[in-house]
DNA sequence: TCACGTTCTTGATCTGCATCAAGACTCTCG
DNA sequence: CGAGAGTCTTGATGCAGATCAAGAACGTGA
């Protein structure tokens, strides 16, 4: 566990679109106030419950966002660098919603959240970052709750391959990036019934070998999921 | 159809926290190019996909957000007076992720989007103010996707009867505001199951008789229920 | 390299919930 | 008030997905 924070890092965090305008005296009055540390996988860094006391940055590795209730867990997100999570709890000095748990060695600037607070009262540019950011944020979970919503499990996986093509760079075979239980989870089924799906893409030209997902036929497996930009576009 | 809009609201709608603090001249000059309509029951408002033209404020009524899949329709939430509804698209100039519809007789405030982010723009109490709204809107959904992945419908159906109860003052006896098949669907099941899961909580105290629900023994249903307000407080 | 622990796959079975159908009930309008 | 349309309830059946179990596959560490 490394404790300390250098300079090298400044640029990639003020280019984040959340940092990126706010006064340059505020952000370093900020950054004075980080600390850096770095994580083995599996560490859970924050709890479902408990008060925010940080912001919470990944710069490298990447975290898993989990809810329980009842002795049940669910995955409900993703992070990878460079992003932040948990802004609404920081802001609203609210409690977490969320667990995080690293999935792989990770890199995280931490940001307290008083100090996150103490700007946003004061600096309107980071105000109106906050804003664009929250509008993203809710806007995604709104697509969230219609995937599942809307769509079985096979339609859910069917999209979110898609999606994940897209993201790799649009050629016919790529890797998923973490285990397919959390994958499954994630998608709102167990782990089995992923297995399974995946056998039931094989029409619509999905071949799967370990985590190398190949598509034989883009459009054939685009005409059984229909993919929506009001579902399956995130970044809007 | 009315269009014309009176001074007599103008209280109400600065008594929301989103225009509250917002500069005296910047909420005259948003008032100025407010429209406002009066909508008989089951008109849709909006509709999903569509470019977001105003930001909708509800005076009075009900309206339902929907949306819609493959032939597919699903109930977002419901949306109660006097508040907003569509801020984030407003705000990003996208498009809207869900229809509304009105449930009942309702009378709609709209406010032209380029106003509202005109005033954004310029006026940080408001941007602070879109960030606590947002926030709430954001966190909420995460409780609402919490719920669904996390719990049967039976499950749901209980803890939405003990949210209700506190909403309607806490009595033993109370109304459902709205139909069963929208509660339903809400709720993320059929009719027919919303019907049987009634009847399944019949053991935890429930009774039935058309809109009015009973709860015989709070402790028992809440036993069963397991409520979290990481799930059902949807107020922080 | 091998052993062990973990994840994934596969099969069998079960369960929660959807679909279909029809009757009962409620509400609205002329 | 009565008719008709729509909503709700109930029963039967089907289906999507979970659960349980066990073997196969994979990854890690000594």
């Amino acid at each position: 566990m490394h404790i300390g924070f250098s300079e090298s890092d400044y640029p990639d965090i003020r280019a984040l679109p959340l940092f990126a305008e706010m006064a340059p005296d505020h952000f370093q009055s900020l950054m004075r106030g980080a600390y850096v540390q770095t994580f083995p996988p599996h560490i859970e860094l924050i709890t479902e419950g408990d008060p925010c006391d940080f912001l919470h940055i990944i710069m490298s590795g990447s975290v898993d966002l989990f809810a329980s209730w009842n002795g049940h867990e669910t995955c409900m997100a993703t992070v990878r660098p460079i992003s932040t999570f948990i802004l609404a709890a920081t802001i609203k000095d609210a409690q977490y919603l969320m667990s995080a748990r690293t999935l792989e060695k990770s890199r995280i600037v931490l940001l307290p959240s008083q100090d996150v607070r103490a700007i946003f009262d004061v600096d309107h540019h980071f105000a109106r970052a906050i804003v664009n950011e929250l509008a993203i944020c809710y806007r995604s979970v709104v697509k969230v709750q219609k995937d599942l919503k809307l769509r079985t499990s096979l339609e859910r996986l069917a999209n979110y391959l898609l999606r994940l093509q897209a993201r790799s760079g649009g050629g016919m075979k790529f890797e998923l990036s973490f285990e397919k239980r959390r994958l499954a989870s994630y998608l709102g089924m167990t782990p089995e019934n992923l297995s399974r799906a995946f056998k039931g893409l094989r029409p619509y030209g999905v071949t799967v070998d370990g985590n190398t997902i190949s598509i034989g036929d883009i459009e054939d497996l685009k005409r059984f999921a229909r993919p929506s930009p009001l579902i399956d576009d995130h970044s809007t």
